[in-house]
DNA sequence: CGATTGTTTGAGGCCAGTCAAAGTTAGTGG
DNA sequence: CCACTAACTTTGACTGGCCTCAAACAATCG
């Protein structure tokens, strides 16, 4: 319940006044920094601010006709990926200030599923919009290529992870993942709730949970990090980096 | 030697005319189709045609400043990003027709190696020049925005890959996606040479070379493919796509 | 031809998966 | 508020697939 609190302090505007880009403290990490002033008008203009998402709540599905990307303002979503075999996989955890739904551009159909993992605001920005503003807007233009590169060498990173690295690699990785994402909205990066499950941590870094399990266990005896719940407190960084760089 | 002259006829045009987009036969791959002919002829003004690079030679550099994409002609390209520990995991094969280079834009500085596995002619497309041609033809900004979209799903596909498969799985994933697309090019589905060596099958997979070379016998054993070195004949392309989705 | 690089094959060990069961938490409705 | 259930997490014993180490073999190139 606190973790929700958090969430939305985080992220909402203080005194209930009207949502929009100018006033979100997260339009630095989801917005190119260049913009004037009547530029950023427009563009939150066309963006939808729709109900939040509950956990388990489905922002799209595989198949989806492909309209819109999403910002996420608070909470946290999932995007999973489908295998031929049927296998569920999971890519990305996408945090507040976070943009997802890139994948749909490929054939004009989502590739994957977005769920959310727990309640969480999302706002909507309908592509077609988006690519005349582009055409106006050059630094958008630009912006949104950024968008997607970042997302390939994100993916890119998550290969060689899964290709190289140990079980305590892979979780340490996460883990200094997770807390540069907080600190990089001023929030905490030693103590952070893992939005996730820990069946959603081994299915995203190619672990059973057993494992998972056993590797926080043995963080843990190590005081490296120490755990409750889903808070977790990362006690010495420096060593969680030497894991997860060795 | 004759794979050489192979990758040759296929790319280059006939009686050493110009080479450029209007008669190349790969351009049906690595451009809209939709364009009009003066379109075309913009495009084609832009794009340089280099010098061919040999067998270890760098289409660039992690760290090179990020000015162009790049569209293989002829021969072939793997990408290659160094982890943090400094290891080098290959993070994509490319073939005539497809297009790498875009992870440079993430922070205008290369995140990957490109690397020429063969002999192989490249097309550099200066980004900037494509970025204001973008703004005049609508479709070319929707195709660079959907080749990033498919460079992203074909990284979701190697996570899942490498997150869930066996050996077997992985490589079997490999010699059908490599069929694939040489059928995309009019070229035989079922016999076709490994542009890559073992080793960086192995990379790509995360596998060893040792496990790499054992599955290859294995699925020889079995009458499934047969090998010649380099040379790769699928026998029975069915039961490769059990293997791969069971 | 020798040197180098790349590939195959074998023996043994280890890390993570599998199977199983107990323990814990969250959510529901009485 | 508590009892009950379902979902999630932890822990243990065992197994197996892939890695490691090692050596022989094959191909390429100067």
């Amino acid at each position: 319940m606190t973790q929700l609190l958090d969430q939305n302090t985080t992220a909402q505007c203080p005194h209930n006044k009207r949502v929009s880009c100018s006033n979100c403290r997260l339009s630095s990490l989801c917005l190119p920094i260049s913009l004037e002033l009547n530029e950023l008008d427009q563009i939150d203009e066309v963006i939808l601010r729709n109900q939040p998402l509950h956990k388990g709540d489905y922002l799209y599905r595989i198949g989806d006709p492909f309209t819109s990307v999403y910002a996420v303002r608070a909470g946290c979503v999932k995007s999973v990926h489908n295998s031929e075999e049927g296998e569920e996989q999971i890519t990305g955890f996408y945090l507040p200030g976070e943009i997802l739904g890139m994948d749909g551009l490929t054939d004009d159909y989502h590739a994957n599923f977005a769920i959310a993992l727990e309640t969480s605001s999302i706002c909507e920005i309908p592509f077609q919009k988006l690519e005349i503003l582009s055409h106006k807007i050059p630094s958008l233009q630009r912006h949104f290529f950024q968008l997607m590169s970042r997302e390939i060498t994100k993916d890119q990173k998550l290969i060689s992870l899964l290709s190289k690295g140990s079980a305590e690699q892979r979780i340490a990785a996460l883990l200094l993942s997770l807390s540069a994402r907080h600190q990089k909205r001023q929030l905490s990066g030693t103590e952070f709730n893992l939005p996730m499950s820990r069946t959603d941590i081994g299915n995203y870094l190619g672990l059973t949970i057993e494992t998972v399990s056993r590797v926080f266990g043995r963080l843990q005896k190590e005081n490296i990090i120490s755990t409750d719940r889903r808070l977790v407190t990362l006690l010495n960084i420096d060593q969680l980096r030497t894991i997860a760089t060795s």
